[in-house]
DNA sequence: TGTACATCAGTGAACGCGCGTTCACTGATGTAC
DNA sequence: TGTACATCAGTGAACGCGCGTTCACTGATGTAC
């Protein structure tokens, strides 16, 4: 039998996300170094005060959201660069990838592009952790990779970095295409995919 | 004989770039999107009311630092690009142009890393529009190398773009080391020179 | 099962404060003659 | 050159408003016996 939250436990989870959920939705047209507290409230009903039961400030909700964004997606990163077949196949289907998680979590995608350059300095941090972290898991599924044979360790860590540092930009690329015409969609869809083939090519010819 | 301004635009002139300098100041640690109009007066020394002699709002005036970021910058990119000497003499060249830019105008390139996917509408989209304009520079000038033989205009604007990306990427990668020790500073600059010539070795086998 | 007490998520009033914007103004600078 | 008037960058008072934070509180939930 599982363990059940008290009723009591239940109904503040309920709460903080519920916080979570407002906050994310607010930040979609404004940064978070001007999101009120009072707004966030606001949006889900609860008293001001209410806030405090669940995050210290808004700068601390925020890193809250940087693990909500980011703290699942470590698995999916994983195996998509780890991913089988010729390394066409794998660009492709790393694209539409990063294409169907901007479509399914795009508020939480707009949040980690507009805070990593943001201006909080704990949320910048806690971002920057977890790409490091990214970078890190990258460079281990690309150590696994025959192709990797004769690279040292430096070099790895830096095509890792070019390859999430490019996942980033493209994921931001298709967040600007959501309320585009489906062309626009695959024109960055090809320009995605030839841009990550080029590395992928600088890659093969990297040791000649 | 050169027009000399009158003495009361020239003073209002002074006043108008003490805005945008107090305001540039302050936004090294927040966003625009939080920036009050009092701040930026207060930090001046004038009324609250001089503000709107200059500027409509904190966003009109975000566009305009938008342009003194990048509007000069135009010259640099295309001779950053067209340089002369073989690939990795260049390469090394433009990373370096980058680390002293950086240094010189610190404030300015966390700027505009911070709201390009920023909280504010009209900066956003100033920004977007300099940068592309960058990168139809970087492909004018990249049409003219004799590498770019046998390449289409789409694929030319890939590269292009790929490089610009890049360029913002060192550029953010070297502010964080501003108050890092130089050996991080080295470390930054091998890993961009590094990324760069990567993306180079793909430019010369992407027609295999 | 029932009772008595402890916990604590959420409340609501109150506070002092800085915000953006309005308005009529002042006085130095500019212009016409 | 001097005079009379127009312009306009910057002023200062005033406004209503929403902010973050404090505090003592309430009442449902949890716990000990």
């Amino acid at each position: 039998m599982s363990h059940t939250l008290g009723i009591r436990q239940a109904q503040k989870q309920k709460t903080r996300q519920a916080l979570l959920d407002a906050a994310l939705g607010l930040l979609e047209e404004q940064s978070l170094s001007s999101l009120g507290l009072r707004e966030v409230t606001r949006a889900v009903g609860v008293a001001p005060t209410a806030f405090y039961r669940h995050f210290r400030s808004t700068a601390d909700l925020g890193v809250a959201l940087v693990e909500e964004a980011l703290g699942s997606l470590h698995p999916m990163i994983r195996t998509t660069v780890s991913a089988e077949g010729d390394s066409d196949e794998r660009v492709a289907r790393a694209v539409e990838l990063i294409a169907r998680h901007v479509d399914a979590h795009p508020a939480h995608v707009r949040f980690i592009a507009r805070e990593q350059h943001g201006g909080v300095q704990p949320v910048r941090e806690a971002i920057r952790a977890q790409l490091d972290r990214f970078v890190e898991e990258v460079r281990t599924e690309l150590a696994k990779d025959p192709q990797a044979e004769g690279w040292n360790d430096d070099d790895l860590l830096m095509l890792a970095g070019l390859y999430v540092d490019q996942m980033l930009v493209t994921a931001s690329q298709f967040l600007e295409t959501l309320d585009a015409p489906e062309e626009e969609r695959r024109r960055i869809t090809r320009l995605a995919t030839r841009r990550m083939r080029l590395i992928t090519l600088g890659r093969r010819h990297w040791l000649d």
